[in-house]
DNA sequence: CTAAAGCTTGCCATTAGGGTAAAGTCAATA
DNA sequence: TATTGACTTTACCCTAATGGCAAGCTTTAG
């Protein structure tokens, strides 16, 4: 295989859009790469492992800017994984805390809507609900 | 009481903000405010109740564009409550879907977090999960 | 050689707000 | 009465993480 590849041929690799390549380029996250002569940007396989990690990083939700801590982490090689592991449980908590919000509307609004009676009358248990303020 | 309240008594008593109430109107989710002579928006009590539907259905987390349909339902005497349910399950599905999503982000990172050790080392399970790619 | 596909940059849109600034208004107090 | 502080108005810019479009250049396949 060859070893670099364009945006495209890397966005495939990596599952990321070249889109969101070139706005990682433009973050910071990545270095600026390498330019063909007409200026197309090449990349080679370190590059494509770090699309990988930004990947996978997005997939378990982790911001941009959580990213770019966990990279330098990742390329520092005097890190300690106790640095790792906090900024993984500080997001770990805000998506448990995320899971208790969702689920606290999941809660009040099956109730509403096990109520209401799913017909053409115009009375309505969900409007009533919200009308009445008894949603908390 | 008085039956008239200024934006920031409005905001107040309906827990929602000066700002997002103007963001409302702006919106169509609110009837433009009668204003006084030198044009302070004024607030009756239909209107606070409408800010009260709006700030419940925020707070279950419908979007603005869906709570701008479950006004109208709530103002159309002919509303079947049928069209109410449809859209709160509808609401309902995406909310167990984001549920199920985070749900996942968070077993996977808890199982990375549980295998790093928290310490000086270098060696971390968390970066090698996002480097390796068996996050998925 | 030409046409299609791919790349470049730059700009606009999205959601649900927050912030700031300049200017006008109202109410209470000195 | 004059001033001061709290409130309101509009208008503009900012956030996060994408998507989309347009104009123009490059590369590739036929």
């Amino acid at each position: 295989m060859r070893t670099l590849l364009t945006i495209g041929e890397a966005a495939k690799a990596s599952g990321l859009s070249a889109k969101m390549i070139r706005h990682y380029e433009q973050s910071g996250l990545l270095a600026k790469s390498p330019r063909t002569d007409a200026g197309y940007r090449l990349y080679n396989n370190q590059q494509l492992q770090q699309l990988g990690f930004i990947a996978r990083a997005r997939k378990l939700g982790f911001s941009l800017n959580e990213i770019l801590s966990l990279l330098q982490l990742w390329r520092d090689p005097a890190r300690e994984s106790r640095a790792v592991k906090r900024l993984a449980e500080q997001h770990l908590a805000d998506i448990n805390q995320k899971i208790s919000q969702l689920q606290q509307m999941q809660q009040v609004l099956q109730q509403l809507s096990d109520c209401c009676s799913d017909d053409h009358n115009s009375q309505c248990a969900i409007l009533a609900g919200l009308a009445a303020g008894n949603t908390s």
